[in-house]
RNA sequence: GCCGGAGUGGCGGAAUUGGAAUACGCAAUUGAUUCAAAAUCAAUCGCCCGAAAGGGAUUGUGGGUUCGAGUCCCACCUCCGGCACCA
């Protein structure tokens, strides 16, 4: 008898699969669409090729691919598709260092990608695929562009950046982390340079109103992107400087505390500085500080632990509700870009403001008493945050603060001295990278169409695209990109005037690229649009997105903003792109993060050689719930791997041997056991799949079936009906491992069901044999598990309470004593209280 | 600091509605097979007392609700993740 041998196995599989095309889908219209079946989309983000896969890829696309498989077994037409999200930086600094173009390194991924998909016998529609490197590709992101463009959803400007002095070039501030660069960890500094984003705050309130919209998300990712758009409800209110004639509006969620504002500060960034100051005394001091100020990281200046610095302006504002006037200071922990990059400071009831007055012992004014001893952090109860009635604020005293809030805003809004207002720590997206191996933005700057000696921002006609990215040699950047230097495609013609014109040198940042190939994959042959419309209204959303949770908030803002533009624009039908959305936890070895440098990866295609995929897919998804992070262990993949041969051994053994029909009410003893064991696990099972895709239990649930066959099937061999239910058994097995191991799935079907598993609907389990006549009877003593009874299913109360008194262990522990209470629970257990 | 999530054997983890704590897997121990090893098969396997029968304590800690709590409530401790001078 040949052993298990999953090489030979998974090839022939694997061949079928490819000759017969047998995961590809037709869109409606198309010929083979299957108009009749309901759709189901099911997509994993899309891998960056580079260098190898790694474990995490594994997992993701053994997950997505189980989810895949359990939908097509229950009828749904169901789109897989695959593709690389090719352009990025790691490529491009490999480039520097080797010299090897970013675009061959990345082929070479890619290529290894493919290959390594083909061999985890991942179910997916290649006929589909894509690469966001490909000027087929491309075309349509700057195509998407240059509609965000039109409608001011692209936009220019000067901005105060994150830039990152290794890589040479600007970050989003998502890609800031604690004032570092997320990729390299250099300091970040802060440059002011003319940038593309993105009005991805346009779309806040809808970005937060929507997650209702969903289907079903992981809560704590909606949590993150919610605190992450931030947004604050309040007022703005307006101080005037009398002296330079200027008005101050500040951003504030609590216009309650109005009346106790003792002082007021700008952002060392604030552009009235200058103004404020000029030729006053201040004006060397303050100047001073704020170039401290600049030359401080981003990470020096987060800290909140550093004392409060400041300067004093030597200018005062009038404060509107009492017109007091109080002094003006720069100082660094207010920040330009969120609000109005001034405040009114109220020290009595906020910590920061409390700090900075204690450090230049400016005035404390309580105007809200305290109620709530919590919110206090000193022996006077100060700083206060918390809620109670008004003091010292005029004819508020006495109000509750909540009820003051609103009357203060309108009383403002009726003297034209403020309005409600609401503040979002979300900013727009910028999209601009001075970096080479991007998707080129789709403009020329053109000196005769510009006005006032500023050249004018020329979108590249439909009809021009793609902007296609040249060949260089020097990948290294130099404060520009490195584009800037292929001085043939820089000089261009202007689409408008036919006069001499340059190319816009910045490309796309790669999250572009990644927040609309969901759609692309919809109609990715398509070389007359983007999408066709019918296709993306037939399959959108995707109905199950898989992924790394590190993309909680990046990518999955971006492709939500992305949707609702589009849908806005007419292009999409659907507000919300992923309906359901399942995030997996990361793999670790050795209770670390795998990196090169540590020295501890794992290589998926060591083990697929050694054990096969089956086994590192059902592995992944057998060490803890998907959702969940756990630590590779290669005794666990073994111990997988010997529950896989054990399940090829009892189809080899049963195969050959003969058998009648399955006869389930005709059965009895091990025979009706093991049915009912195989008809237990359909069940568990299909439940772990629907209840959150809990695919260790699902496995283990089949473990136990190969198990009790295997220590029943010596028996049952006896007779041709025990027979058929250790085959019955067996190839249910199969059919069940299908998702994980769809190898030897198929396999063992095949050889002991007969047809194609993929073809066949998933097993419903017969209630008949998951019920059974008699159940064990827990019986306890005071809670105290004492003995356990053989009870009939349908016995009444009085008869399992009679069973429980006789037993002897029972007897033992009533001795003596009085029972006060019978407590029966039908089918599990009988507790006696007693006294 | 704020917002999430989690604490169960030697390890990964299971436990449906408040009803058998430790399923399944790993590791370990013993036996069978073998010249031997691997592989395989059979069995044992959380802790304490006990030769055994049996008993006791036990799901991070301390309280509570209940006939009954890993599960519910209150307080606390620890770890992980996210955000953080956001007015």
């Amino acid at each position: 008898m040949a052993g298990y041998d999953p090489q030979t196995i998974e090839r022939k599989w694997q061949e079928v699969w490819a000759e017969e095309r047998t995961w590809e889908v037709a869109n409606p219209g198309q010929p083979g669409h299957a108009a009749d079946k309901p759709k189901a989309y099911v997509l994993e983000m899309l891998p960056y090729p580079s260098g190898e896969p790694h474990v995490g890829h594994l997992k993701c696309y053994a997950v997505g691919d189980a989810i895949a498989h359990f939908r097509r077994r229950h009828g749904f037409e169901v789109i897989h598709p695959m593709g690389y999200d090719a352009f990025g930086l790691p490529a491009e600094n490999n480039a520097i260092k080797t010299g090897e173009s970013p675009r061959a390194a990345t082929e070479r991924s890619i290529e290894s990608f493919r290959r390594q998909f083909r061999e985890w016998g991942i179910s997916i529609d290649w006929s589909r695929e894509l690469g966001t490197h490909t000027p087929e590709y491309y075309r349509w992101t700057q195509w998407i562009f240059l509609r965000l463009f039109e409608r001011g959803l692209a936009y220019r400007d000067e901005a105060p950046v994150q830039w990152c002095p290794k890589d040479a070039t600007v970050l989003a501030n998502e890609q800031v982390v604690d004032g570092r660069c997320e990729r390299c960890g250099t300091p970040v500094e802060q440059l002011r340079l003319e940038q593309w984003f993105f009005r991805i705050t346009a779309y806040a309130d809808r970005l937060l109103a929507d997650f209702d919209r969903l289907e079903s998300w992981p809560e704590h990712v909606v949590t993150m992107q919610r605190n992450w758009i931030g947004r604050s409800e309040g007022a703005e209110v307006t101080f005037r400087c009398g002296e330079v004639g200027l008005d101050f509006p500040v951003f504030t969620t609590r216009p309650d505390t109005l009346f106790g504002a003792t002082f007021f500060v700008l952002a060392p960034e604030h552009p009235e500085l200058q103004r404020l100051v000029s030729g006053t005394p201040a004006e060397a001091a303050v100047r001073e500080y704020v170039n401290d100020v600049a030359r401080a990281s981003a990470e020096e200046r987060g800290d909140e632990a550093r004392p409060k610095t400041g300067v004093p302006l030597g200018r005062s504002v009038v404060n509107p509700v009492n017109g007091e006037e109080i002094p003006m200071y720069v100082a660094d922990y207010v920040l330009m870009e969120y609000g109005t990059g001034a405040i009114m400071a109220v020290p009595a009831h906020d910590a920061r403001d409390y700090e900075f007055a204690k450090a230049f012992d400016l005035p404390v004014r309580r105007v809200i008493e305290g109620e709530d001893e919590e919110a206090a952090t000193d022996a006077e109860g100060l700083p206060y945050a918390g809620d109670g009635p008004m003091t010292g604020s005029g004819r508020f005293d006495g109000k509750h603060n909540r009820e003051a809030y609103g009357e203060i805003v309108e009383w403002l809004a009726s003297e034209g001295r403020g309005h409600e207002a609401v503040n979002y720590r979300l900013r727009d997206w910028l999209v601009s990278r001075q970096r080479y191996w991007g998707a080129p933005i789709p403009v020329v700057y053109c000196e005769a169409c510009g006005e006032d000696g500023r050249a004018a921002t020329v979108p590249v006609p439909d009809d021009q695209l793609p902007v296609e990215l040249p060949e260089i040699d020097d990948y290294a950047p130099q404060g520009k990109s490195p584009l800037a230097a292929a001085e043939d495609w820089v000089a261009t013609e202007c689409p408008r005037c036919g006069k001499a014109a340059r190319r816009e040198t910045d490309t796309m940042d790669t999250f572009v690229d990644s927040s609309w190939y969901f759609i692309r994959y919809l109609d990715s042959l398509n070389e007359e649009a983007a999408w066709d419309r019918a296709a993306a209204d037939h399959w959108l959303p995707v109905d199950q997105y898989i992924g790394g949770v590190e993309h909680a908030i990046l990518h999955l803002m971006y492709a939500r903003f992305f949707t609702k533009a589009l849908a806005d624009l007419g292009y999409l039908g659907v507000q919300e792109p992923f309906a359901n959305l399942f995030t997996q936890g990361m793999i670790t070895r050795d209770g670390a993060k795998m990196s090169k440098s540590k020295g501890n990866t794992v290589s998926p295609a060591d083990y697929v050689e050694r054990f096969g995929a089956d086994t590192a897919r059902t592995y992944v998804c057998f060490m803890g719930p998907p959702e969940r992070g756990g630590d590779w262990s290669d005794e666990g993949v073994e111990g997988v791997n010997r529950f896989l041969s054990r399940l090829w051994r009892l189809c080899e053994e049963v195969e050959g041997r003969e058998s009648a029909e399955v006869d389930a009410s005709g059965s009895e003893g091990d025979t009706r056991a093991l049915l009912a064991k195989a008809h237990w696990a359909i069940d568990k099972v299909t439940r772990d799949f629907q209840r959150g895709f809990q695919f260790n239990t699902a496995i283990s649930a089949v473990m136990e079936l190969v198990n009790d066959a295997y220590r029943l099937k010596d028996d049952l061999y006896g007779d041709e009906r025990g027979t058929a239910a250790v085959r019955f058994a067996t190839a249910t097995a199969g059919s069940l491992i299908f998702p994980f191991a769809p190898h030897l799935g198929a396999e063992v079907w095949e050889r002991l069901a007969g047809g194609r598993v993929w073809e066949t609907p998933w097993p419903q389990a017969d209630p008949d044999l998951l019920s059974s006549d008699t159940v064990t009877l827990v019986v306890q003593v005071n809670g105290k598990l004492r003995d356990r009874i053989e009870a009939a299913t349908d016995a009444p109360e009085s008869e399992l309470i009679e069973l429980a008194r006789a037993s002897e262990k029972v007897r033992r522990h009533l001795d003596g004593k009085q029972v006060v209470k019978e407590i029966v629970v039908p089918g599990k257990l009988v507790n006696l209280v007693v006294r």
